[in-house]
DNA sequence: TTATAATTTTAAGTGCGCTTAAATCTATTA
DNA sequence: TAATAGATTTAAGCGCACTTAAAATTATAA
């Protein structure tokens, strides 16, 4: 395909698919910053192209061709977010856009250099899996966001939203990255915020932020 | 800038300045592999914002601007030939496509890093001098042309234009590559080309390819 | 259920980077 | 120097990826 754009859209279609594997228009015109005109414009040749299963008013679906090049994308990115994070120790917070300029600049065969090279890593850094050569991803059930847990249950993060703006920034300040442990101490009604406690301290997540934290039970 | 097209065009103009540092149209053309027509158009671009200095049917010259935007792509170019070439053990043959396209989706800090992991390379795996941060080259002015060479006359292969379509991939089934003795065995009048003694074995060299294989001689 | 709000599409228009064809300018050479 | 070849520019047009504004459709809520 070779088409910056359309890479994009497919990737925004695929890490924003619903529960049945659909999006709207409007969602991916939110995440992409452009118009919804432009956003129509862009599916029709999608559809056109078969990426895409598309009928007016509808919401999308990706078809298996559409599916596997979106995979193939997400893997690229990760890879390259692996090693500007690990080999050239680039910050956690910049390594989504760089890797979001890589990923359409890259052939399949340097993708596989650089994942020998990472010794095939499983997951990014922000503790998303890599799908491998042939696009499988390993699932992981466990993963749960914040706002699932209960309250005075434990868990571990091990997994961050790298595709909310200034998302990571904010987490890095303070201070949750992969691995910390915290404790839900409580669950707020009325706007739906969570104070839990990490490193000793006691932090108040937004319900958004909450919900983009993915962590993993201790029992 | 953020312009791939800009971007190509500049290091085209300055890969191609004749000995008074400036370039034709014509040949601007011809290595971009577009219209003529293509080139005066984006000629005016570049003009009106300041990378060339440019008037109707004269030639090209680079602005100051111009030249350190163009010498820093270079180096973002080959310090990402270094990386393919040392690091992941891409071919010889490949690198310079594959760093085509990065060149334009990295940022000053990702060269930077990259710089420093490969321990700052002063040559490119074609034995081109990479620009430092500031633009500053390391001249060679003991690199010649083959062509420049006597009968009889011994030199050390240190170049190789890695512009040139599939001429590094003819290099290698003849076997040349950096570091390899050669000795001019003849040079012969009517077509220009070269006879070289290179690996216990003659071969001749058009004059075309002779032009494009840098030497240092050898007392 | 119907008015209103939100979403989506269509229509018209823009800048970009290209194309081909024709016009214009410059260089070569007879 | 005048004819011609070659280089360059202009003109018109195209597909792309966007925009805003208006129209059409769908969803929501009184």
């Amino acid at each position: 395909m070779e088409n910056i754009s359309q890479e994009d859209y497919l990737t925004a279609i695929f890490r924003n698919l619903d529960d049945v594997g659909e999006v709207k228009p409007n969602l991916l015109a939110e995440k992409l910053e452009i118009s919804n005109a432009a956003v129509t414009d862009m599916l029709k040749k999608l559809s056109r192209d078969g990426f895409i299963d598309y009928k007016k008013y509808k919401s999308i679906k990706l078809t298996t061709d559409g599916e596997s090049y979106a995979k193939n994308i997400l893997r690229r990115h990760r890879i390259w977010e692996v090693f500007l994070y690990k080999t050239l120790g680039m910050s956690w917070d910049k390594i989504h856009d760089e890797a979001e300029k890589l990923e359409h600049s890259s052939s399949d065969e340097l993708i596989n250099l650089l994942e020998e090279f990472l010794d095939y890593p499983e997951v990014d850094p922000h503790g998303y899996p890599i799908p491998d050569k042939k696009g499988k991803i390993k699932d992981s059930k466990s993963v749960i966001a914040i706002t699932e847990l209960n309250k005075n249950e434990s868990a571990k993060v091990v997994r961050v939203n790298d595709d909310v703006k200034n998302l990571l920034t904010y987490l890095t300040k303070i201070g949750i990255n992969l691995g910390r442990e915290i404790k839900i101490k409580d669950k707020l009604e009325f706007d739906g915020s969570i104070l839990i406690k990490i490193n000793g301290n006691d932090v108040n997540l937004s319900k958004k932020v909450a919900s983009n934290i993915f962590v993993e039970k201790i029992k």
